[in-house]
DNA sequence: GCCAACGTTGGC
DNA sequence: GCCAACGTTGGC
């Protein structure tokens, strides 16, 4: 069992979005970066905890739970011709881009970046890390549950 | 819109 | 394999 946090820009797939999906469910496409794609790839399963982030938007921050709902396959968009997404070097036979589900469970209340930045037992947090830029971060269950704590 | 930080590309 | 140039991310 992992956590994860993965950041969504909200004008492109909000939380309300996702909540609008047949079973709250929305397929994670565009990661378009070695290392997040790995994460899905190699270390992602069914039923991880994830932690919905909005990110390039007026508040960035937690915008709810949800939980990884599939194992990765290949990212569709990366065949689509027209799409910003497409990859020219990604054939059906050799996908470079993953995806995974990303079902949400709960929207809670906004959990700003800037009060994730003031509790000390979050200070750690990989999202927080200096230059940080993944899209997508291994959460611990430490920090896990200190943020369920924080949205009950 | 700015810009720091990082990832990728491509010439050599 | 090095590394300069370029592109992207994302908070502010």
């Amino acid at each position: 069992m992992h956590y994860w946090l993965m950041k969504s820009e909200p004008g492109d797939v909000s939380i309300d979005d996702a909540l609008a999906m047949p079973d709250h469910t929305v397929g994670w496409y565009g990661v378009r970066n070695y290392q997040a794609r790995n994460f899905m790839r190699d270390q992602m399963r069914v039923d991880d905890g994830v932690l919905f982030y909005h990110s390039s938007c007026e508040v960035p921050g937690i915008a709810g739970i949800a939980r990884v709902a599939s194992a990765a396959y290949p990212d569709p968009t990366q065949f689509e011709r027209k799409n910003k997404y497409f990859d020219a070097k990604a054939t059906p036979e050799q996908p470079r881009w993953m995806q995974v589900d990303v079902q949400v469970t709960r929207k809670t209340r906004l959990l700003p970046l800037t009060e994730i930045r003031s509790i000390p037992e979050l200070a750690d947090m990989r999202l927080l890390a200096r230059g940080n830029r993944l899209s997508i971060t291994p959460v611990t269950k430490a920090e896990w549950q200190c943020i369920q704590k924080l949205l009950k």
